[in-house]
DNA sequence: CGGGTCTTTGAAGATAGTCAATTTAGGTGG
DNA sequence: CCACCTAAATTGACTATCTTCAAAGACCCG
């Protein structure tokens, strides 16, 4: 990996000023002279293969990292090895906060395709927020973001079943899809049906015939990874049976 | 409730400067002055009677709440009605943390019997934040806790049988006991058998089954919510099934 | 002491898991 | 470019686990 950065030159395309995902990663309203502290901190264009870890469980914390492009799986495991998907992250999306508590990331973070990362050395935003409260503030809504979809992902673990489960997946993939400027309803899945599996507390034999079955009813297409939302509003009231649309 | 503060001569129980549990709370190496700092912040001797909710998901966030004296739980609820307990909190825990993310609480917090809170304004706690970098740091340090904390609520929620579940919520309990200074291993359960489950994403009657069996084991002793650890390493062996100690 | 809640326990049923066989896809190298 | 090979996905049959439904018993608070 080499480092093309050039202080006395840094490239207009590798600063956060100039990134098109600003809006998704930075709080809104830095002036040019905080935005131009923050491009100083934040180290870009770290590359990654489809495969690579970002990180593993384990290692010295020192950044957190957001995905620029690609997408990534995050995953826990227990002493005798079964493994949690706890999340899958895309553009504009925050990795490596569970490192903060013990200077040691608690999950390991993959690439499922080729990608590209931010890296934000914590020392030195944790610095930079004492300067620009607003950024300071932004992390706090930023983890505390992170506890509240946890919160929802333990509902959904503890409380739905298989055909929920799948729904409020595909649902939540298609509407961070559609707010990055994709296609809300035909999208290509990164990932395998075990860690579909694994992340929604089912077997992949399960996913796959809970897809199938979707197929069946006509409410979604199937095609190996390539998933069509055909009918929407089932989906949704099966996750919230009461809420028609 | 009445306001026993008074700014000219506050008490000296109520001081986080003179609490018993300020090594739990707050980073250690405060100096005097900034632990003066925090006296003037924090609001202590909010009581509440069982029952009683401290914050309701939706409600306006404001603050951070500390257990003083007492037990919460807390929960999370879908449209359709399901409750999913996320937590339950003993002395020296904080709650709330879910509220920064948009201003508004993300959960339920009810005691689950006579408790005490010390209330943490969180706009003035940010304030200080970034005049003692320690207390900062602190907070991104617990809120960092709480999401490797709910990783591995999600691993159990994920991957574990119903034994396996219990014998994690029972350690996990014993040990937080002992380490307020309260037996591990002989303890009264603040919370119902509902409660258990729906923290564990079981059923009551799942629950109950299981400690019978535990009981009928001879691994535990229970007499309703007098609960005894008999073999602490069996249950640990449930969990863990290489690890024997 | 009494009503209501919580708990225990049993029996039957449903959901998802396990095991296994087959098909398909995608990557590699000839 | 194609054939192969491995990994992933689908599907079926069977089983285990947990849930549901039901009834009886125990406790606690007023």
């Amino acid at each position: 990996m080499t480092n093309k950065r050039n202080a006395l030159l840094p490239s207009l395309r590798e600063a956060c000023s100039n990134c098109s995902l600003k809006e998704l990663c930075l709080p809104i309203g830095l002036s040019d002279t905080e935005m131009a502290l923050l491009d100083d901190v934040i180290r870009q264009g770290h590359k990654l293969k489809r495969g690579d870890y970002l990180f593993r469980s384990g290692d010295a914390f020192k950044s957190l990292f957001a995905v620029r492009t690609g997408f990534f799986k995050t995953s826990v495991s227990s002493q005798d090895g079964r493994e949690q998907v706890t999340g899958f992250h895309m553009s504009g999306e925050l990795m490596g906060l569970d490192g903060i508590a013990d200077s040691v990331y608690g999950c390991d973070a993959m690439a499922l395709e080729d990608s590209e990362v931010c890296e934000l050395p914590f020392g030195r935003m944790e610095s930079l927020g004492r300067e620009i409260p607003s950024l300071q503030h932004h992390f706090f809504r930023l983890m505390s973001r992170e506890i509240v979809h946890d919160q929802g992902l333990m509902l959904l673990l503890g409380n739905m079943k298989a055909e929920e489960r799948l729904a409020a997946f595909l649902l939540n993939l298609s509407q961070r899809l559609a707010y990055r400027g994709f296609a809300a309803n035909d999208f290509i899945l990164r990932m395998s049906r075990e860690q579909i599996g694994s992340f929604l507390g089912l077997k992949l034999e399960t996913v796959s015939r809970t897809l199938s079955k979707f197929h069946q009813q006509g409410w979604i297409s199937v095609d190996h990874k390539h998933i069509q939302l055909l009918a929407v509003s089932e989906l949704k009231a099966l996750i919230s049976p009461c809420a028609h649309s």
